[in-house]
RNA sequence: UCCUUCUUAGCUCAGCUGGUUAGAGCACGUGACUGUUAAUCACGGGGUCCCUGGUUCGAGCCCAGGAGAGGGAGCCA
């Protein structure tokens, strides 16, 4: 007979029909009933056993974490607590679970002890809504730039460009890395290692992606990327993944309204398509509010800011009206910032994003028209000879979620500033010949992948969005 | 990397001004009960109080150093 899913198996009217349910034990209450969970759905479904005629030792053996399959009966429940439930006729146990070593409970447990065992973890309630919803979104971002017609390119992940400066590179070698061979001036001698020269791994695949788009106008790229920052914070990881778009014949408004419709979009989808998940991690949310002193709470649900970020569109302003509007902030003049506002160049500290998202404007926050100091070499120089068409979408709680640019496509222009920031233009021929051959106006943007995670399931550390985080000091498993 | 808080049973957490044998709930074991919803009731086992050193008649508690974790900042997605 066939397996049915828990999630199917709820939805069916029941007829006394038989079914095959396999998965694990969540519960196992008055020695009768088994709330049993596959994954599929975060709702068990209720196996009633025949106390009175099954043998012991099989009783005993029924504990929170174990294997089962059941044949049995399914009917409507008797009980209160759910609609239907299955009447075992046979039940074997597939894998024990030793009730004294399995460290997961039928009680709360805290997401630092949970991270510990983030092997186990995805069996629980929590985790079960965050990592279906992470796929429903990974999902929502191929469907939305497929129905689009862009072409999704993988970008290497080993890269000897170097160049870019967006971050620490972790090196890739195959030197014995206590005795890498030199060279005649006592250097490491990369000519010797397996590439023949010094590699690392992509901080991010857009200089390539840039490349692709030169040829099909629209394309993306959804893939892992590293960065050996040592960063200790709820919003980085040293191996993350990155959706990065890149578009011929985009300007900075084509792209903006590009990342404002696909952030909707994959929202739309996970609402669409998981809602259960979203109400559970709703409830989780404002049980936790409940906890917080209530100065500290926000005021919207996970559902109603979620609803919020669909129904409004994500407000605009440059640089320099970001600036002017947190000079005269009542915050500013009363010296609540650590770092006050009161010139027009700095670059925009934490606190500030968090007061134009949360404080001022209540929703996403599109800046554009950055300081080209505080910004990187490829970005379009604006005509004021000082600003650059970047742009950096801010979301409520998570900071910084997209950072793009329209992309500077004047050779003269792009060496110029290339030679004003040392980065080598040499090393960068081959990007440099995207300028020289055919270039046209283009924009792209990255996208950080577990910052939208994290977004729409309201958790609030990087870590439990993915399944094995890698921070500073931490790769297990 | 910086600032800050924390580390006590498998988990979540109490532990008074430094004082005798370190507690609770859950989990686990045994038994009872049997339409339960994190089942309930009774009984029971369970501790390197993060590590090292110091102060003291006496340290889970005070001091110094170290490790790990949380939160914030920087870097950024």
């Amino acid at each position: 007979m066939k397996r049915t899913r828990v999630k199917e198996a709820l939805k069916t009217t029941p007829t006394n029909q038989d079914i095959l349910i396999k998965g694990w034990v969540r519960t196992f209450r008055n020695n009768q009933f088994i709330a049993l969970n596959d994954g599929s759905t975060n709702n068990n479904i209720q196996i009633v056993v025949d106390f009175t005629n099954t043998d012991e030792t099989i009783l005993k053996r029924i504990t929170t974490g174990a294997a089962l399959s059941i044949l049995g009966t399914l009917i409507a429940s008797q009980g209160k607590g759910q609609t239907v439930e299955v009447v075992a006729k046979t039940l074997e146990i597939l894998g024990d679970s030793d009730a004294e070593k399995f460290p997961l409970q039928p009680k709360k447990h805290s997401l630092e002890f949970l991270r510990e065992i983030a092997h186990l973890r995805f069996r629980t309630n929590t985790f079960g809504a965050v990592f279906r919803l992470r796929n429903a979104l990974a999902f929502a971002i191929h469907k939305f730039f497929n129905e689009k017609g862009f072409v999704y390119i993988h970008t290497p992940i080993i890269t000897s460009s170097d160049a870019e400066g967006a971050g620490e590179m972790f090196r890739v070698t195959n030197f014995d890395i206590a005795n890498p061979p030199k060279d005649e001036n006592g250097n490491v001698d990369f000519k010797q290692d397996f590439f023949g020269k010094n590699t690392n791994l992509t901080v991010s695949g857009q200089l390539e992606g840039e490349l692709a788009a030169m040829a099909f106008s629209d394309i993306y790229t959804f893939g892992p990327t590293f960065r050996a920052e040592n960063s200790n914070t709820t919003r980085h990881l040293a191996e993350f993944w990155m959706i990065e778009p890149e578009m011929a014949f985009y300007d900075l408004n084509d792209n903006m309204d590009l990342a404002e419709e696909l952030l909707k979009y994959v929202i739309k989808y996970a609402w669409d398509n998981n809602y259960e998940d979203l109400e559970f991690l709703n409830t989780r949310l404002a049980e936790e509010e409940k906890q917080k002193p209530q100065q500290d709470r926000s005021e919207f649900t996970l559902l109603e800011k979620l609803k919020f970020c669909l129904e409004n569109s994500f407000e605009r302003i440059t640089y320099t009206q970001a600036i002017e509007i947190l000079k005269e902030s009542n915050h500013n003049k009363k010296k609540k910032f650590q770092y006050l506002v009161n010139e027009w160049g700095v670059d925009l500290q934490s606190e500030h994003e968090r007061y134009l998202v949360e404080k001022h404007f209540k929703k996403p926050v599109i800046l554009t028209d950055y300081p080209k100091y505080i910004k990187a070499f490829y970005m379009r120089q604006n005509d004021d000879g000082k600003t650059v068409r970047a742009m950096d979408i801010l979301f409520p709680g998570i900071g910084e979620i997209v950072g793009g640019s329209q992309r500077e496509e004047r050779l003269e222009k792009l060496v110029t500033r290339m030679n004003e920031m040392n980065i080598s233009t040499h090393e960068l021929d081959w990007y440099l010949d995207t300028r020289r051959f055919g270039a046209c106006e283009h924009a792209g943007f990255g996208l950080g992948f577990e910052r939208l995670v994290l977004f729409v399931t309201g958790m609030t550390n990087i870590r439990d969005v993915i399944p094995f985080p890698r921070t500073p000091k931490n790769c297990e498993f």
